[in-house]
DNA sequence: CTGAAAGCGCTTACAG
DNA sequence: CTGAAAGCGCTTACAG
């Protein structure tokens, strides 16, 4: 009886026999290095396709001193919207699975003394090549200090504080003013706001861009129409919200402020010593 | 610069170094195996937390065999609810924690007909010891067939089927049928009941314990009040359910059918050859 | 453009 | 109860 689903490993020595090269030469091809003549590299491709073969993470990660892990940090207890994790999470699954990376969810709870050692913990236990970081965490310093300290590379989705950080973002402002000047242009006046979580960036900006857009269109903040809705960390009623609808159509958004995975992480990587 | 995380390592050798013995010994302490004397386990223990000691998993998992991982699969595209698999999510994440095992998460949809050939592709690209299979894949035949074939282990959330299956489950039925109990209790007699997914198990012995509690009060079953609910594959408007308001009060249920991580994961371990 | 040698940090199989 | 040697499957650093 043999290991789970280890009956007969096909390792890189066995595609070098099989395509007449050494195992550098193949290990050149698996990572898409240079100085490979195309006859070689389409010989070695086939062979691999042949025999089935898939390099061992384990190995990998072993000689080559990196994971290619990347960590979701996310805080459950300060973001109850399981959907809004869940969708991430696909999300960055999807971007791994294309770069041939594996991902790792953990939550890490701001609150409580030990987080930096939870952190340190993680860290050092499955050595991240890089980390996605979720709101409301993507702006609590003493994270970010410790990932720049132990030279962590992270990637932000949403964050408060943008300059100088990669990561993903839209422009909430805008996509809120939108959706009011919908509302408006259906002819409606008496639009609410509820408000989101207040850690977060997009909670403000949505804000600005509804109030923004009752300004523009002459009609005086109601404070009566402007709550506070969300979950902080013990669970309230939800908001009434009953004369809210959705509306269809399209919302404008800017893209992305930058690609994924960062171009930087294989900078910094190019740049490391041993 | 050094590599993200990798100032310093520590390493086996330096703690055998340290501690004053063989490396052989701080892997037997390491990985609690018998053959050490107390004394001796002791030192090294010590050693081993002064230095900050961390192994390093994929020197464990190459030389061992073993990946240390358990990967939660999930169909997201015929469950919906989200907050019910993160619930899951977070439970296995825990359980895998406390074994100091690593856990990924999977979607993989049954729909479609590469769908082996993903299951193929993430057991030999990833190595799990162990997969934690959700509803409703959890009684996908060709899932389960391919598993055992390959002798990867497999635990099931509250599957259909659970002779021989490994797993956790709960009394579906006796739990729908006190809810059923305590709102006669309250007085009401109008009891609806939504389905759930019919491809879940959960569902249908809900079902069971709704319609044995209103029978069982002498209620004659309207058909005007059990109404499929749940998202299948289009989404479609949500069950009118204004009716029905949660009732507090603890429901019993049966404890899981086994621990986590099973025994027999172990078992099997050791009886394979290399 | 290609390869031989050494090494990553652990565990296995064996010897005592 | 303890340890010396070999090896897991890759990559690095170097040589040509």
């Amino acid at each position: 009886m043999a290991i789970a689903g280890d009956s007969l490993r096909v390792r890189l020595e066995d595609v070098a026999r099989a395509a007449s090269v050494s195992p550098k030469t193949v290990s050149r091809v698996l990572n898409d290095e240079a100085n490979v003549s195309d006859a070689t590299r389409k010989r070695v491709l086939a062979s691999m396709e042949a025999m089935d073969y898939r390099p061992h993470p384990s190995a990998r990660s072993l000689a080559g001193n990196r994971s290619f892990l990347v960590a979701m940090l996310y805080d459950n207890n300060d973001n109850p919207a399981s959907t809004y994790l869940a969708e991430i999470q696909d999300g960055v699954l999807e971007a791994c699975d294309e770069h041939r990376y594996s991902m790792m969810v953990r939550p890490l709870r701001m609150r409580g003394d030990d987080f930096i050692r939870r952190l340190d913990a993680l860290i050092s236990d499955h050595h991240p090549d890089g980390v996605v970081l979720t709101p409301p965490i993507t702006d609590y310093a003493p994270l970010l200090k410790r990932l720049r300290e132990r030279n962590v590379p992270y990637a932000s989705v949403s964050p408060m504080l943008r300059n100088g950080v990669i990561g993903v973002t839209m422009d909430e402002q805008a996509a809120a003013r939108a959706i009011v000047e919908h509302l408006l242009a259906l002819g409606h006046r008496r639009i609410a706001h509820v408000i989101g979580i207040a850690d977060h960036g997009a909670s403000r900006w949505r804000l600005a861009g509804y109030r923004e857009a009752m300004a523009a269109a002459g009609l005086p903040e109601d404070s009566e129409l402007v709550v506070q809705g969300g979950l902080r960390s013990a669970p309230v009623s939800p908001p009434r919200a009953n004369s809210l609808r959705w509306s269809s159509g399209p919302l404008p958004c800017s893209p992305p402020t930058t690609t994924w995975p960062p171009v930087s992480w294989n900078a910094r990587r190019a740049s490391s010593t041993r």
